[in-house]
DNA sequence: ATGTGATACAACTTTAATACAAGTGAGAAC
DNA sequence: GTTCTCACTTGTATTAAAGTTGTATCACAT
C-alpha cells in the first residue's frame, strides 16, 4: 500500500477529464461508485475530487453530484481595435507612467502559476495625460531579471519578452476602486470600475504572466460586434464566478 | 443504479430534436409515453423536459402535449454555452421572472432606434432561485404587439420574435447597482456591475431590440480564451466612451 | 504525524407513485 | 348545429424511499 494513493487517483481522474471523457457540466460516478472502480474507500475518491476542485476543474453540489467545471470557451471577444489604436486614431497622446517595480513573494492568486517570487510592476496608461487604466504585472522571476525598469516604461511585456505566445485567457469583471487606485486615476473611491484578469501562456501552456488592469467605469466599455448570424442569446463568454 | 438521469434524458432529447427528428411544431409523444420509452416516471421525464423548455427548444400546452418550438435558430441554441445552458448543465433550476411588462414611450437611447413606442420588459434571472441579472428589453412596437407576458416569460425574444438576426453591438461596461436593481438582484446598492447593452439589427440592418443587462459584479465575469498567437497588447475591443 | 479504511449521521437531491385540477379534442347524443 | 361526455393531455401537489455529498469520529498502518 502506498501512502499518497489519493494523488495517483486525482492524476487518473485530472487525466481523464483532460482528456475530454467528461465535458463541461458532464456529471461524474458517484463517490460510492468511484471508489469501487478504484477499490479505494469514500474517503481517499474524495480527498482526490477535492485536490481537482482546488484546482478548478470540478465542482460538487450536495445532494447531487460532482460534475466537470465550465471551462471557459474558446470565444473571443470579436473584433475592434486596442484602446491604443483608438487613442493613435483620433491623435491623442498615449503615455505610460510607472509607479512600482519590484521583486515581491507572488500574492496568492500568482503563486500557483508563477511560482514563489515574481516581478511586480504597476504602471498607470494615460491619453493625453487623464489616466485612463491601471496595470499591474506580475512577471516570472527568471524573466523579470532581465528587465530594467526603463525598458517596461516604453514596452509592453510581450515585446520585450522573448517567449512565443501560445495562449491566454482573460476575463472581465466589475469592481470598486480602492482608495489606491482612487488616487492613482483620479477617479473617487467606490466608483464602478472594469476589472480584466488575464493569465499568458507560452506555446507549452506554461504560464509566465499574470495581469491585472483597472479601468475607470465611466470613461471606458467594451465593444464586440456580432457580423454574422450566430446566435448569442445571453451574453457569450458570460459565467458565474465562483 | 444512477439516480441522476433526467439530464441524461434531457441530453437525448436535446440529441433527437438536433438531429431533426421533431421539426419546428411536431408534437412530442406523451409525457406517459417518453416515461414508458426510457424506462422513467413521469416526474422525471417532466424535469428534463422543463430543461428543454428553459432552452426553448419545447414548448407544451395544457392538455395538448408538447412540440418542439418554433426556433428562427434551433441549431445554434445548443452549441453556444449560455449561462443558462451552464446553469442547467450543473444541476441547478434557471428561471426568469418577469417584473415588468408594458408598452411606453422609448427611452432617450431607445428611440432613435426604434421609434416613439416600445415594449418594455424587465425580467429578473435567477439560479436555484439567486437573482444573477436583471434584463431589460425594449422591442419595437409593431413586433411586441404580437408577444404575450407568458410567452416572454419562458424564451427569449430571439426564439419569439419572427425575424432573422442580422448583426448585433454589444458592449460591456461597469457600473454600480441602482436602489431598483439592488432590490431586484438581493445585493447592497452602489455595489459592482457588470453592464451589457445590446442593439440588434435584422438582416436589412435596421434595429428592432435594445437590451440591457445588469450583473452583480461579484458573482459574474466574462471569460475569453484567445488561442492564437496574434498580439494583444492591450485588451481588445476596449475603447474609451463618449 | 499522516494516509487510509470503516462507519455513522446530517442535509440535500432525485425518483417513484399517486392523486387531483384544468385544458383539449373528438365523437356521441340531443 | 349545439351540447355533453369521455378519454387523453399537461400542471401541480403530496408522500415515501433511495441516492449523493458534507462532516465527523474512531481504528489501524506506515
Amino acid at each position: 500500500m502506498r501512502t499518497i494513493r489519493y494523488h495517483q487517483i486525482a492524476d487518473v481522474l485530472r487525466g481523464r477529464l483532460g482528456a475530454g471523457e467528461f465535458p463541461a457540466g458532464k456529471i461524474l460516478p458517484s463517490e460510492a461508485e468511484l471508489g469501487a472502480s478504484y477499490s479505494a474507500s469514500r474517503v481517499t475518491i474524495r480527498k482526490a475530487l477535492e485536490v481537482l476542485r482546488g484546482e478548478g476543474l470540478v465542482a460538487a453540489r450536495q445532494g447531487f453530484g460532482w460534475f466537470a467545471a465550465a471551462s471557459p470557451l474558446p470565444q473571443t471577444l470579436t473584433g475592434l481595435a486596442t484602446i491604443e489604436r483608438q487613442l493613435a486614431d483620433s491623435g491623442r497622446r498615449s503615455e505610460r507612467r510607472i509607479v512600482d517595480f519590484q521583486f515581491v513573494a507572488a500574492p496568492d492568486h500568482v503563486r500557483p502559476l508563477l511560482g514563489k517570487r515574481v516581478l511586480e510592476t504597476r504602471r498607470v496608461h494615460l491619453a493625453d495625460g487623464m489616466p485612463f487604466a491601471r496595470v499591474t504585472v506580475w512577471c516570472r522571476e527568471d524573466l523579470g531579471a532581465e528587465l530594467s525598469k526603463a525598458q517596461v516604461e516604453r514596452a509592453s511585456f510581450y515585446e520585450l519578452l522573448p517567449i512565443t505566445v501560445g495562449s491566454a485567457a482573460q476575463t472581465i469583471g466589475a469592481g470598486l476602486i480602492d482608495p489606491a487606485d482612487s488616487e492613482l486615476l483620479e477617479v473617487p473611491t467606490a466608483s464602478a470600475a472594469l476589472v480584466v484578469k488575464r493569465t499568458t501562456h507560452d506555446t507549452e501552456g506554461a504560464a509566465f504572466l499574470v495581469s491585472e488592469h483597472v479601468f475607470p467605469g465611466h470613461i471606458t466599455e467594451f465593444v464586440a460586434e456580432f457580423q454574422s448570424l450566430e446566435a448569442f442569446v445571453s451574453p457569450r463568454g458570460l459565467r458565474l464566478a465562483d
